[in-house]
DNA sequence: CAGCGCATTGCAACCGATTGCAAGTCTGAT
DNA sequence: ATCAGACTTGCAATCGGTTGCAATGCGCTG
């Protein structure tokens, strides 16, 4: 447990600068000196306390990963990807789990009082004036899955959800549905409301569509499923874009409850292409978000901040495009 | 940033010592000083670094989270609990990724360097001497879902796993199938060897039965479908124990491809109880394990390790039980 | 008013490391 | 043999707090 730069200095027979500069990349150390280090730290099984050195360099190699959304499978692929390229540069995972919190301030007074390097918040629902606080506070932030913007006042990393809203609705139209409707997640999530507009400024253009929209409660299966359901009750539209797959896999339970077949008696086009939407038996035809280079990109960020924390903040945008699957009729 | 509790001194005119007693709970500090510290603490928008103290308290509240299962949607609703429990008790999860490791020895030596307080190891795979080693390195340990024993070396928060296999092997029989079969996560994981033997066990009580066995390669949907898909191309058994509940749900999709309804061709009793199994499409008659209460057990039982952390080891086995839904045909 | 006890306060050492600086050592060139 | 210059090394200050101890001040009692 105990055991410290002090007691291999002794073992060693050296001062403790010069233990401390064995296990400093880079330091100047003699061969002789580095092997009598060496050979008595492995004797007592030494090793560095991180935080005590965070102290004096200022780094603690913690990332604060600030999450809101534990109910959407996307996240169980997110958090795998974001833990293994962390750890894959040196840096951990410190977790927040959001749930039930909206205001940043908790937040942002934890993840000082443990002086991360930087900050992640991963949620497509909370508002850039989130991430931000973040950065007021001095804390390096990524935004992943946020909104985008020409001139971000933090880094984000994600797509651009009001394109995904237009690409969806030219699917739906090259496919021939005529009375068509947005399935979108909560209303207060920006990523609902971008998809939103991009699918009604797209709709907007071509008048011999007929349009309808309504908002998931949450980006969760039971969301997705009840809202469709009700919207069953009603006429419901001959196609739908669902803003995330979660929500349509959702929907698609709701369909097969009333014995309708997607893709023949009503389209359904999804948003992420999670690995469950590849399953036979959900085969879901969705607009691919390039989860993992979204990650790995914000990842990359994150380093570059550490290394220059007065960056120009910055939008990676990345491009996503349409998986044909069983759950919309053919093109045209 | 840089706002310190000397500044903190400087500006209410106080020593550091009467700051840093404000800040702690039951120090001695008089009314009038406090307030002019928390005056001051509040114009500078101070906050206590969290791991300085920890210098000298010896506590730093980081709580390591290690998993290897990312794969297992079950797992994200563990995380959930997991992160908010530890959470509402003022301790970080320090969250590590161990997918394809299975030695401790970095993850140990990981830890050490942060001076988590304390680690649990969240996984149904990995031996008992993987906790163990964290518990030799003197890091406090729980082993939550881990292998159950009656004298357990570490802290052990679970189910009893053989007693799944037998519970398994009477409901399958109870609903008169007669040939059976065990679908196991893979042959590596604790919990797929200690259900198949409890599985065993209750078969060779009863001639009548007729078993056979498989491992699947992981704890997956697609490690199920194939697993399955296979079995069909022999001659399949008539009722499955799918060691877990994503297992069974990639059975299910592969008895679909098929053409087979489970419940009625094919019987399928899994294991968990997740959130999807509940979903109308699925509908899976499985084994409920409460996980909601075992994560609250486990950190409890951080809790009390650490204040005292040499606490004999303990094993907290919760009961499972059969839930009823679609996958399997009625009791006799 | 003296004396006592207790609560409050500040000093200074310490937690486990890093690092600027100056002193010491070694090398090789002259 | 001498010396410049480059390496090594240890000292001591420092990072941001905590805490034992002694000193101070206070209110009370007698």
């Amino acid at each position: 447990m105990g055991v410290t730069l002090k007691d291999v200095a002794a073992l060693a027979g050296v001062s403790r600068s010069a233990v401390s500069r064995t296990f400093t990349e880079g330091a100047s150390v003699s061969a002789k000196t580095r092997s009598k280090v060496e050979k008595a730290a492995k004797e007592l099984g030494y090793s560095p306390n991180a935080l005590a050195s965070s102290l004096t360099t200022g780094r603690t190699k913690l990332i604060g990963l600030i999450s809101n959304n534990f109910h959407n499978p996307i996240f169980l692929e997110v958090f795998d990807q974001f833990t293994r390229a962390l750890q894959e540069r040196g840096l951990r995972p410190l977790i927040v789990n959001l749930t039930d919190e909206t205001e940043p301030a908790n937040s942002v007074r934890m993840l000082r009082q443990y002086s991360v390097d930087a900050a992640i918040v991963a949620s497509s629902t909370l508002p850039p004036s989130f991430a931000k606080a973040f950065h007021d506070a001095g804390v390096p932030v990524v935004h992943t899955f946020g909104r985008s913007a020409t001139s971000p006042e933090v880094h984000v990393v994600g797509i651009d959800n009001v394109e995904c809203g237009r690409m969806a609705a030219r699917e739906l139209r090259a496919r021939g549905y005529k009375r068509i409707g947005y399935l979108g997640g909560p209303k207060d999530a920006t990523s609902a409301m971008d998809r939103y507009r991009g699918f009604m400024e797209e709709v907007e253009k071509h008048p011999d569509l007929e349009v309808s929209h309504s908002f998931a409660g949450a980006y969760s299966f039971e969301a997705g499923r009840e809202e469709m359901l009700a919207l069953l009750e009603e006429k419901p539209a001959e196609g739908y874009f669902c803003g995330d797959d979660i929500l349509s896999i959702g929907a698609l339970s709701a369909l097969s409850d009333h014995g309708l077949k997607p893709g023949k008696d009503i389209g359904i086009i999804g948003l992420n292409d999670m690995e469950m939407s590849r399953w036979e038996s959900v085969n879901l035809t969705t607009i691919h978000q390039p989860i993992k280079q979204i990650i790995t990109s914000s990842v990359d960020l994150v380093e570059e901040m550490l290394k220059d924390p007065d960056r120009y903040p910055e939008a990676r945008i990345f491009p996503c495009r349409v998986i044909e699957r069983g759950t919309l009729r053919p093109r045209l």
